[in-house]
DNA sequence: GATAGTAGGTACCTAGAGGAAAGTACTGGC
DNA sequence: GCCAGTACTTTCCTCTAGGTACCTACTATC
């Protein structure tokens, strides 16, 4: 997936989004930044509409890129929590980014508006 | 009533990823962003993997959002610019963000070894 | 008259992501 | 005896994103 001969990876930063804002590992890793530890059932209710095969899938790759820490208690029934890393957590500033931008998504539905409404003709072929 | 449990209000930074960076508009938008206007081909050529047919999708998309301007010269053979919008330049400081965060790929890198040589039989039922 | 070059559009096909539902192992509670 | 509860795993099925290949219109050039 790192791969810096690949001309899509050309981009510096599409790696990143790769790896971090993949589908459907951002609501994990933003619920995990900003709620804290959470239980799998708990995960699985508070995203809502995620499968838990993949929630799953989606944890071990988190956990497997070192952004997540999973600790297992052997207990019954079984009990497991999740929670962020200090390399997750590294990615604070990021969300904030992100979370100062999401305003222009008004400016975003605005503009399909303006596309849907509006004929083209004249600049299309 | 703001209920942090709602699905729907879960991840507040989850629509910007799907408008901004879903699959294959990174690469146009920090081109067109970092190195401006770009015919069709041009954009093509430099992004390398991408076909004509994903291209065109993705320009249109990203048009009908308001992230890129379009512009048609009637010439023969026929000429397209593409560049990007102020909304679209309004991103800056997010893929800063991201260049800034993407050194830490290194880590992810190492965490992935470390996790696939160790045996994990420990930690898991 | 064949070819190249531009900016696409269209039809068909496949791989892979993801959904649904059932199974697993364990024990406490009724 | 059986259901509940947890944290998954497995099997099967569907849907769609994206790839391949071919088509458009227009002209200049060989």
């Amino acid at each position: 997936m790192i791969d810096s001969t690949d001309p899509v990876q050309a981009c510096p930063i599409a790696p990143v989004i790769d790896v971090v804002f993949s589908r459907w590992t951002t609501p994990i890793l933003w619920t995990l930044n900003e709620f804290g530890k959470h239980r799998f059932v708990e995960l699985e209710r508070r995203i809502g509409v995620i499968t838990a095969k993949v929630l799953t899938q989606r944890l071990r790759q988190l956990e497997r890129d070192g952004l997540v820490v999973r600790t297992y208690y052997p207990e019954v029934p079984p009990r497991v929590e999740y929670e962020i890393s200090d390399l997750g957590r590294s990615l604070a500033p990021l969300f904030q980014s992100l979370a100062e931008w999401s305003p222009n998504l008004d400016k975003v539905a605005e503009a399909r508006e303006h596309y849907d409404t509006h004929e083209p003709a004249h600049r299309r072929p």
